[in-house]
DNA sequence: CGTAATGTTGACAAGGGTCAAGCTTAGTGG
DNA sequence: CCACTAAGCTTGACCCTTGTCAACATTACG
């Protein structure tokens, strides 16, 4: 596993470009450098400069925002593939940080002009992520929160019924709007039902999707 | 005013370029038709095939979801000046309703190349807005979340203390992810505290902003 | 002027937060 | 290799904020 390789850097640096067989995003178009991240490392902070698009190579990133008092917000999760990092100025407006070891692919920023073309698609898919999040977190309880957040996790592993979930309950608690206890006491419910297995904290088996799908409605 | 002569318009209905001062989104680069909407009135739905971009003339709009028990969560409210309805396939994600009546001009939609260009900038920022909401519905108490919408209302009026309301409590509601019942008790609570004073329920003076301010943070 | 839609207020209930204790797991060092 | 420790997770008891239900007030509109 390359997660393993990466958990024994002492501190990111470049790869060479071909350790990993990750598709890149921009195929041909953009220079890049990989480097490697471990977990709770800072990727950007807000207030950086914006001068590159990332690409998660493995592992996962969580993306998000602080108030003056530290509640946190994470506005998104990313794994492997998933290409962040773009924003609305030249500087970044939140904090991305990896999960655990993680890999990371980082394109140069292209010019304003070809820059458009190649992140208006990707743009246009986090803003409807962002506007699905906000209704689960607007109108949804806790049971339906994390239904369809185990739903979301399945799908973006290749829709296999064993998940992983590199992130803590905090994590979760801090991107669904609830607390670590009530995360817990949800997914202890859904176990006790049968919906989903734990094998361990972190590995799930859902057991029956479609109770889920039935309780997110 | 102009919502005046609009709201005596029985259907939307094309009206001639210069009606308007509002400038255009897109100067002298694509063209358009404008149209008028009743308070109420459907500007797209779900699944509609998303052949334009909107710009509002005078009015304001309201984007929505809903979920299957009817459930709603406003993702945005749109003013005079703002552009929406660009979308990430062909087909509209949300619902836009005029929230009284209004005026809309409808770009044609480009060209895929020359869209990305035009709309990239405004994706970027509808973004930003997002999840800013995000953290204000995943993070904020109801105090905070009223106290913040009022600000926001404030600021997008120009800055002036005087704000108008065009959206019903319940619209509120389903943009902060509140009930009507709690977005009226905050409101109540601000009146009596002496922060907001209110000539009609639709019509507000911002007494004390920073008292706002520090409510939210 | 009358009616329906919208907004306010109160009483009560419940979902989720807070605080606290105990349990598991992973990581560390002897 | 094992024991110790710290971090992460779970569970319970209690409480507070917000939702629900209901009555009433106000406003807009025909």
């Amino acid at each position: 596993m390359l997660a393993q390789a990466a958990s024994q850097l002492s501190h990111p640096h470049a790869l060479t470009h071909d350790v990993v067989a990750t598709p890149p995003a921009f195929e041909g178009t953009l220079p890049y450098t990989d480097c490697c991240y471990r977990a709770g490392e800072e990727i950007y902070a807000l207030g950086d400069r914006a001068s590159a698009l990332y690409q998660v190579e493995f592992g996962a990133v969580r993306i998000f925002r602080l108030l003056a008092d530290g509640r946190r917000q994470i506005s998104a999760f990313h794994f492997v593939g998933d290409v962040f990092g773009f924003e609305a100025g030249d500087r970044h407006n939140f904090f991305a940080e990896a999960i655990c070891a993680t890999g990371i692919r980082a394109y140069r920023r292209p010019v304003e002009s070809e820059l458009a073309r190649e992140i208006l698609p990707v743009a246009l898919e986090a803003l409807v992520r962002a506007q699905d999040h906000l209704l689960i977190i607007g109108r949804q309880n806790a049971d339906e929160r994390v239904a369809a957040f185990l739903l979301d996790l399945m799908e973006r592993q290749d829709g296999l019924t064993r998940i992983e979930l590199p992130m803590s309950r905090a994590d979760i608690g801090d991107y669904l709007g609830l607390t670590i206890e009530t995360v817990s006491r949800v997914l202890s419910r859904f176990r006790q039902k049968g919906h989903v297995h734990f094998e361990r904290a972190r590995n799930a088996e859902i057991v029956h999707p479609d109770a889920l799908r039935a309780i997110c409605e």
